[in-house]
DNA sequence: TAAAAATACTCCATAGGTATTTTAT
DNA sequence: ATAAAATACCTATGGAGTATTTTTA
């Protein structure tokens, strides 16, 4: 695996337009959607591919084709950009008050767990955010997994277990069982 | 669930200076991480508070610690910040060539599928990316899973599945079983 | 040839720096 | 009393606008 990029270096802003551009195939459209000109974009995505060292369009008279390196960074944008939109909505509105993190090991999670968290869920509308690290050590390491469900999240909790924050979360479980 | 905030008017840097004061929890040592001054690092934590309507910290003589809303922000941001880092670190080393897409329905992924994936691959070293939507009927919707192994990732793809962009993805398979 | 991207040039808003004050225990 | 955050003020850089040229199927 490649060393990650660090964190501080991201070019987020020529990301987020690269993200945009990427769904419309299109800087024009990709600069409306985002309330800049098409030449602002087009700035943006030159300057990360010039940082990436390769490009993420071929440009067509009629629009945009992504590379293989488009290809790959597109969805992880996507999601990356969805995630944090809705959090921040949530937080906006005030739905962020309750917050349950738990730990998985294994398959667990998918079956027996997931169930009882619908019920969870329903039980306990006041808390709003669910959110699980599941580590499986029969498969190469690091192994983790999200879910989402009904705009509550399962999603990976630990990225950084050993960081002071981690020391206040309000409830801590960990949960592991072998269902194979 | 609140309404997502629109992701042209993400303040995507000051989002970035949460991250790191809230795994710090100290907005010196965040600015040290990342190359500016506790005054920006500050102010930039200060824009985003004022943008969301709430406090993300509590200022304490030695340090922080997070509100409820800075802890459902941290992991999301935290996440969101690996995996772009990730990403990026793997196009800037030039291995995202190859790209396997995959939509997966219901809990296959978590057994069979999962399985067979390892083996694909140690058995195909030069396709580097796997990314899955997992949908599952009986979950409320949405419903969306992702899985990483082993610096591979099984993340979800399909976003946004009407985008003009993902009518070119090199792979395009859907599996579904009923395993329950 | 036409639609859309690249580019050149300019401008300014905002992110950031420095220095100082305020805060909370 | 002290460590760290807030603030004030200033600076400068990078993001953005406009207009034009270039690209390529």
């Amino acid at each position: 695996m490649a060393i990650a990029m660090d964190r501080a270096q991201l070019p987020l802003n020529a990301l987020r337009a690269f993200e945009a551009s990427a769904r419309h195939l299109n800087f024009t459209k990709a600069a409306q959607e985002l309330c800049v000109s098409q030449g602002a974009v087009s700035q943006q995505v030159a300057l990360l591919e010039a940082r990436l060292g390769a490009p993420l369009f071929r440009r067509l008279p009629r629009g945009l084709m992504l590379t293989d390196e488009g290809r790959a960074l597109l969805p992880v944008m996507g999601d990356a950009l969805d995630r944090i939109g809705a959090i921040m909505g949530r937080i906006e509105g005030g739905y962020a008050r309750e917050v349950l993190n738990l730990g998985v090991v294994g398959t667990f999670a998918g079956g027996w767990l997931l169930d009882r968290l619908a019920d969870f869920a329903r039980a306990c509308p006041h808390i709003d955010l669910f959110e699980a690290d599941l580590r499986a050590g029969r498969l190469v390491q690091p192994f983790a997994a999200c879910v989402d469900l009904g705009g509550y999240w399962l999603t990976r909790l630990m990225t950084r277990p050993d960081s002071p924050a981690m020391a206040d979360f309000r409830h801590w479980l960990i949960a592991a069982a072998s269902l194979d």
